[in-house]
DNA sequence: CTGAAAGCGCTAACAC
DNA sequence: GTGTTAGCGCTTTCAG
């Protein structure tokens, strides 16, 4: 089947050992003469020899795999950090094992332990984000551990998320400042980090201008279009005053935008809207939406570099969170209110 | 570090062999006894033992590892793919290795060598498409290959592909039926088989209508909304009655809108557009573009079937070439035109 | 400058 | 029922 580098020894009449020697560009070093290395080098080329990466990996006990933990591979937002992570490894001869969660915790556990039986040297996970104690263990056992887009707060491990803060304040302030004040929320999956952290930087942008964050205005339970859609009928139908809605996900605007279609009411026109990115497909979509959006590749590029970093130098990263800067697109879906 | 299977042989007082047979459930069929497959069992999951994959490996000559090799895995298309494959295959215990080609041939011969050296067993590609002979080898050399997406004709690989041929001319027909005479053709990089099979599609549908293709209405060189956008312009700079666009891509399709406003002219009122569909996103996009849908899951799913069944049964697939069935969505981009 | 041999962690003959 | 041991393909002391 496969050529092992005992066949390439015996074809270039020399020892195992100083075909290894050879091919691994160590001949300078144990001092081997130029013509065997180059001899060793060409019948190897020959036969098509390529090494076992399995038993390299026995051997040496580096197993040159990274993995990849992600809760859905179709979406483009964890496609993407999946890209830039395998990218880099890429780059450095190593190869990513891509696990899908399918978003569910018990997935996650069973996968990351295979990847650990794999020998895998470093983790990127993006989290289901119920629970982290799977992994911090890992991370105590030595392993660089890598957290993406849902993190834990206080949490040991190293994460990388974007500023769901600052830009939900920034959202907020925009909204205020066109005079509104009775916005309707559709916020995401409670619990997870990012959907708490929009919700906080809400409620600061409210603080500034010392107004109160009236809960009623709170719908939503997850990040789907459904989710997005039910809320918006809910809270249009509860609060007939509101002037504008903060969708916490692409998915959530577009089903406020399929119901506001239903209830006649026309975006921006009689109704304005703002909404989170997490797809890097922003500018295709449908209606030209104002939008908080988030830095994916720079997500996935800072946690490659993390991972990387601690897998040549094998430093532990100093900072433990990495946050990423989102930015505002004004593409014009707030109009003015009078007050 | 990690516990071997010798330090669990050792703490509950057997040899290597027995503890071996006992977690691999073959105590039956050894006549291990019950109480000490138990003990064994007990102490493995007290220290935590993970059998090390890697020295499985090399000692099974069983890698456990199918190898996914794609151009882009930021494209949803891909990704999805990618996907289907990664979740069949944990459904089996085998783990997927994915990596990403960035759409350049040598990257695609360099990084399936790697995967090669890691000893999957089995190979599922979206090739880039210049070339097949680096992965006929591999298919000689008895590795389940199959390919997704871009294919070749007359290739003696297995592959998967959506039919572009009977799409191409179903939107062809639509256009005729609705009196379009000048179509405007925007097409992908020439060369690859998706491009060519859509071209053959269109002339089979005015072939049908005993309508000759006029080659000066064909304009484009690769997949991207810039060509869509360039050809449009072109194209409609040449050709003033042209009265549909044909886009291969909805890349294309993209560019093709961005023109058409720069124009002034208005779509579907002054022009009409249909288009292929290469991603999963197309509800969400801007224009409800009536379009050539094609069936990622399913594409994705036919390959990781052919894998898995390789895989198991190890019987070649009957079949070599896997037609995935595309389907027309009308979303009312086309106008009727008197003639 | 080169070779013999140990051993990475595991499984499967082959003994007893 | 259980233990001993060879060996998967490779790297690396340690001897020449």
């Amino acid at each position: 089947m496969s050529v092992t580098l005992k066949q390439v020894a015996d074809a270039a009449g020399v020892s195992v050992s100083v075909a290894s020697r050879s091919l691994n560009g160590r001949a300078r070093e144990y001092r081997i003469s130029e013509t065997t290395e180059k001899s060793v080098k060409t019948t190897a080329a020959k036969l098509g020899f390529q090494p076992s990466q399995v038993a390299r990996s026995l051997r040496l006990k580096r197993s040159g795999l990274v993995g990849v933990v992600v809760p859905d591979l179709s979406n483009p937002f964890f496609a993407s950090i999946a890209r830039e992570v395998t990218l880099a490894a890429e780059q450095d001869g190593y190869s990513v094992i891509v696990v899908d969660t399918r978003e569910t915790t018990a997935n996650e556990e069973k996968l990351v332990g295979q990847l650990l039986a794999r020998q895998i040297e470093a983790l990127v996970v993006c989290p289901v984000g119920q629970t982290q104690d799977h992994l911090s263990a890992i991370h105590d056992s030595g392993l660089p551990v890598v957290l993406v887009d849902r993190g834990f707060p206080d949490s040991k491990l190293t994460q990388v998320t974007s500023n769901h803060r600052a830009g939900a304040q920034q959202a907020t302030e925009l909204l205020l400042d066109h005079g509104h004040r009775l916005i309707g929320i559709l916020q995401g999956l409670p619990g997870t980090l990012p959907n708490d952290e929009r919700l906080a930087g809400l409620r600061a942008g409210l603080a500034q201008r010392n107004l109160d964050f009236d809960t009623t205005l709170l719908a939503g339970d997850n990040f789907s279009e459904r989710s997005g859609y039910e809320s918006t009928h809910a809270l249009l139908r509860r609060h007939r005053g509101i002037t504008a809605l903060f969708a916490f996900s692409t998915p959530n605007a577009l089903g406020a935008l399929r119901a506001t279609l239903e209830l006649g009411r026309r975006v921006p026109e009689d109704l304005s809207l703002v909404t989170f990115d997490d797809i890097p497909f922003a500018d295709f979509m449908s209606v030209p939406l104002t939008t908080v959006a988030q830095d994916v590749t720079a997500l996935g590029r800072t946690a490659a570099d993390l991972i990387t970093q601690q897998l040549s130098g094998s430093k532990p990263p100093r900072l433990k969170n990495h946050c990423v800067q989102v930015h505002l697109i004004n593409r014009n879906s707030i109009r003015e209110v009078k007050r």
